[in-house]
RNA sequence: GUCUCCGUAGCUCAGCAGGAUAGAGCAUUCGCCUCCUAAGCGAAAGGCCGCGCGUUCGAAUCGCGCCGGGGACGCCA
């Protein structure tokens, strides 16, 4: 039983409520000093008949404190409670230091799966700046919910099918001059921009182009060759890219995948008279809730991505028998989800209630120094590097001394990176500048990842010694205290974070606990002349160390040990 | 035009299943390294929480209406 509960309990016969409900109303007061819970006594007043006020004082009086709980403070309409430090530092330090990498771990999703689809890229195209959103907080996600005991399937849409592979194959065809694996991402967008270019003179490319595309279509083995080894190239290729930023796939069911599923989805529309004949196309009707028509076969006899993603759904549906379905996808299609979910509720699909558009904003690069490398076009892995560069300058004149500065450099760079879309509600749209991405001041991931690097450095100084026997009860200082508080209440972060798909609830839980700790080392010294006292301040150092690699390992990045 | 999201300090943002004197970071100014990583710590300054009306004992938070901005709106994804 915890705190709240024994208050609770304590307090229900006093109040004449239940005390499941009591649980509920404990608040956090906005400050330390004024204690680590509030029970605010404002609900009450109607059935007691009292000011807020006076039930507080009354409350202070008849209340017999429950163990674990050193006093009370009657503030105004609130009852304030002080917890007893040493029995928190005992609880906090003594459940970090047990479960250590599992520490804000749990076991809610046991049994369910979660579907991520995330990243999404197109095959034989840039994999761009723009790409990053989504790859990150998807990542971050399906990281989070791992954590929580869901299993995972991380899926990246990929973009493999249209005409436009028509056209890269006339391009090879005509200017090709090595084996097709052998192309780059940027050779093969080289070849593409001349298609387009030499098309402008000579239309019947386009006509060459679609009469390659149906060959794909069609099974045609040479085209399906270069397809398929187009793709295979492609894969390899971001695969590099995914890892610099921990990022990995369970599936690469793309657009193709899903050809042969969707006649089934459209003749169902067909017969349940879901869908009808408009303009020449099959739509579904959606005027009844106020939103545009759902097109789901063009008047040219060819299919669209509302189909794709209707049979994309019900497959994984099948496959996978998902508790909940993650599709990490820029808010400009905000529209386009809400029309094919209501086309799957329509078809009778009750479980689309578990689907959902994690939606976010738009990434823009100002500074103009960048905006004109490879064209328009910011590749996500020039960014990345880039970040490293400077990075690893600022190292080397922050850090002269350390080994590894090329690790390091990675890790930091793209720690920042990553950071500026983790660390704030996803629907911000986010400007890039070099200034605000390279500042490694203040609530940046670097700023974490010191601190994580800080605790190392003390720990590997001391001497070896058991954490868990410290004495925790010597850690009744206000600083340990507020770095306690911080460690405590990472687990709910977590939680919150996938309840609410917003990553960033980690990411200011880390910032909390670092900015607690980095006024903690500031303020006491840890290698305290008393030995049981620096016995117990490193155990909090160890727990903090490893709750800041915990979160930071959620957010797909990286914790390195010295910088 | 319709739908939708957003509007909190100079800038970027937390807070919004209603509750205490609205909080951070950046930038600015000023302090702190003979001691565990100064990528740190402290202090100052900075606010009609877009505007109005309503609900409530109580509104940055809920409802309605304006204003301002982003996005989408039938054969791209």
């Amino acid at each position: 039983m915890n705190v709240k509960e024994s208050l609770s309990n304590a307090l229900a016969p006093l109040c004449q409520t239940d005390a499941g409900e009591l649980t509920e109303w404990f608040e956090i007061p906005r400050k330390a000093d004024m204690g680590d819970l509030a029970f605010p006594c404002f609900r009450l007043s109607r059935s007691m008949r009292k000011a807020p006020p006076v039930i507080a004082a009354e409350l202070k009086e008849r209340l017999v404190l429950p163990v674990g709980v050193a006093k009370a403070e009657a503030v105004g309409g609130y009852l304030n409670f002080f917890v007893d430090a040493a029995a928190k530092a005992s609880s906090v330090l003594g459940k970090v230091l047990a479960e250590r990498d599992r520490y804000g771990a749990s076991s809610v999703g046991e049994g369910k799966t979660v579907c991520v689809e995330y990243s999404s890229i197109n095959i034989a195209k840039p994999f761009g700046f723009h790409h990053l959103p989504t790859t990150a907080i998807g990542n971050a996600l399906y990281r989070i919910y791992r954590f929580l005991g869901y299993k995972t399937v991380g899926i990246n849409h990929l973009g493999d099918w249209g005409t436009q592979f028509g056209k890269m194959i006339t391009a090879y065809k005509l200017w090709g001059t090595k084996p097709i694996e052998d192309y780059s991402i940027r050779e093969l967008v080289a070849l593409y921009v001349r298609f387009h270019e030499e098309a402008e003179k000579d239309p019947s490319l386009n006509d060459t182009a679609r009469a390659w595309f149906h060959k794909i279509e069609t099974g045609d083995p040479e085209a399906l060759e270069l397809w398929s080894k187009m793709k295979d190239g492609t894969i390899r290729e971001v695969k590099v890219t995914y890892a610099r930023m921990g990022v990995d796939f369970d599936s690469w069911a793309g657009e193709s995948f899903y050809e042969d599923k969707m006649p089934a989805i459209i003749r169902e529309l067909r017969e349940k008279g879901i869908s009808k004949l408009d303009q020449g196309a099959e739509i579904v009707d959606l005027s009844e809730w106020n939103m545009p028509p759902c097109i789901i076969v063009k008047s040219d006899g060819s299919t669209i991505y509302a189909t794709r993603d209707i049979a994309a759904a019900c497959y994984r549906k099948e496959t996978y028998d998902f508790y909940k379905s993650l599709y990490v996808v820029a808010y400009q299609q905000d529209l386009h989800f809400r029309q094919f979910f209501k086309v799957l509720e329509l078809m009778g699909r009750d479980w689309v209630k578990d689907c959902v558009h994690v939606n976010f904003g738009m990434v823009s690069m100002e500074d103009a120094s960048f905006s004109t490398r490879s064209g328009n076009i910011l590749y996500l892995d020039d960014i990345l590097q880039a970040a490293v560069d400077k990075t690893y300058a600022i190292i080397c004149e922050k850090s002269p001394s350390l080994e590894d500065k090329q690790s390091a450099a990675e890790a930091v760079g793209i720690g920042a990176i990553l950071w500026s879309v983790l660390y704030n509600n996803r629907i911000k749209d986010v400007s890039f500048t070099w200034d605000k991405i390279l500042n490694f001041d203040g609530e940046t991931a670097p700023y974490v990842q010191y601190t994580h690097a800080r605790c190392c450095s003390v720990l590997r100084k001391a001497p070896q010694t058991d954490h868990a026997a410290a004495n925790a009860a010597l850690l009744d200082d206000p600083y340990s205290q507020a770095l306690l508080t911080a460690i405590e209440a990472f687990p709910d972060a977590v939680l919150s974070a996938a309840e609410k798909y917003e990553p960033y609830v980690i990411s200011r839980s880390l910032i909390a606990v670092a900015s607690a700790f980095n006024k903690f080392y500031y303020e006491q010294r840890i290698m305290a002349d008393d030995p049981k006292v620096q016995a117990a301040r490193l155990a909090l150092a160890e727990a903090t160390r490893l709750v800041l690699k915990n979160g930071l390992n959620l957010l797909g990045i990286s914790a390195p040990e010295r910088m």
